[in-house]
DNA sequence: AATATAATTTAGACAAATCTAAATAATATT
DNA sequence: AATATTATTTAGATTTGTCTAAATTATATT
């Protein structure tokens, strides 16, 4: 099976879209990859014409197991590659996406197995995003929520929902990385806004729009 | 300058194949990138347009100045990733090619500047062929001549020729790497085979395909 | 100089990936 | 149920990179 670098975005993009949903539209894929829906409709005769996605016209399309597959390479592709620019590039995390997004079209298992053994088989991405083995398992990991959502006093920074530069960024200021303890000092009910504090840092408040996209466990 | 993946081949070809030559004919191009002459008499057209080749019809293909800025980039950027390759990832000498052909065409300066500095500024490749610096300047290195032109009797592997998988699995065979010093024992002027020692070894005899496609400097 | 051979270009075609504009189907609103 | 709105598909076009077959130009051989 070999694909081209379209079909593999968009591949990883119903994946992405997936997720819990039977099936995902048209539309939605296509604001995805920033092309238009008259094209997510002919590139879904392709992938379905190569048993790849599941599709009947105006019924959405889901992927098959086969594409499933394929998806979860790509994936660990991309995230290991984030990795490797993280960890040994020293690159920032709102820095490595749109690298990790052409990096992750060089297909050869052999360079993808070395690089994820080089890194010390990470299981996580410098997102928190969990990384598919070879087989395309992911390794059992707590469950994470959002920090507007949990009840703990006491949380670890594991993850970010949305992954957007102006968040990351944002979270870069503020001190929250991954790994990074918080104390939850106070909700205020008003806005949903949050007051924490960080380590020996004096407390700050951030919104509600921050607090949803901070992936939080409990220690 | 937003070149494709094709352009870029393409640039990088003419450079590989101009070396000294004022001119690069349609055919020699279309072998090297395993294409039809009339494929490269389109492409030409565009480079053309691009002004990074300089190009009449019937007279040959040559870069322009800025068409060469251009390949050196992509030599840099392929011949870092072979680095990184064969350094951190314990690939062989004859693996690397084919994964940085793709590679070299992930276009990031801030990549490619982080990676030179993460495996310590190279200046060759694991095929002791040099790597221009960010301004596309090569360090000033020995002169190498091939092991059938030398004279010394100790000489010290540092290139070569052909970079063929089967030229490189056999000199891997033979325990000749880069940096591997030889003693020439004895040249048979018959057929222009070279008895030659390496260490410890006992010696061994080398055809002259073999000598002509090894590059060696004097210690 | 005439002819043969080799190199190169042109003409016309095709596949991939995209687009716009128009048509059609599904869904929501009155 | 009729109508309006939204989602999706179709039709037809464009760009990029490639190909084959035929035409043209350059070079070599007699
Ligand atoms: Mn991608
Ligand atoms: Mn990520
Ligand atoms: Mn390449
Ligand atoms: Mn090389």
């Amino acid at each position: 099976m070999n694909l081209t670098v379209a079909e593999e975005n968009y591949i990883k993009s119903i994946y992405k879209l997936q997720d819990g949903q039977a099936v995902v539209s048209t539309n939605a894929i296509a604001y995805e990859l920033d092309t238009k829906p008259a094209s997510v409709t002919d590139m879904a005769k392709k992938l379905k014409e190569k048993k790849l996605i599941d599709y009947e016209k105006y019924q959405g399309i889901s992927l098959t197991a086969e594409g499933k597959r394929i998806a979860l390479q790509i994936v660990r592709r991309h995230r290991l590659w984030e990795c490797f620019l993280v960890e040994k590039l020293s690159f920032s995390w709102n820095e490595v996406h749109e690298i990790a997004e052409e990096l992750e079209h060089v297909r050869s298992e052999k360079l993808i197995n070395r690089l994820s053994e080089f890194l010390g088989n990470p299981t996580t991405d410098p997102h928190g995003d969990p990384i598919p083995d070879a087989q395309g398992k992911f390794s059992k990991t707590k469950q994470l929520i959002s920090l507007d959502k949990a009840t703990a006093r006491r949380l670890e920074v594991a993850g970010v929902a949305d992954q957007s530069s102006a968040l990351l960024e944002f979270l870069n200021a503020k001190g929250i990385r991954l790994g990074t303890q918080i104390d939850v000092i106070e909700r205020y009910e008003f806005d949903n806004s949050v007051e924490i504090k960080i380590r020996n840092q004096p407390a700050f408040t951030i919104s509600e729009q921050v607090s949803k996209n901070i992936m939080v466990k409990t220690l």
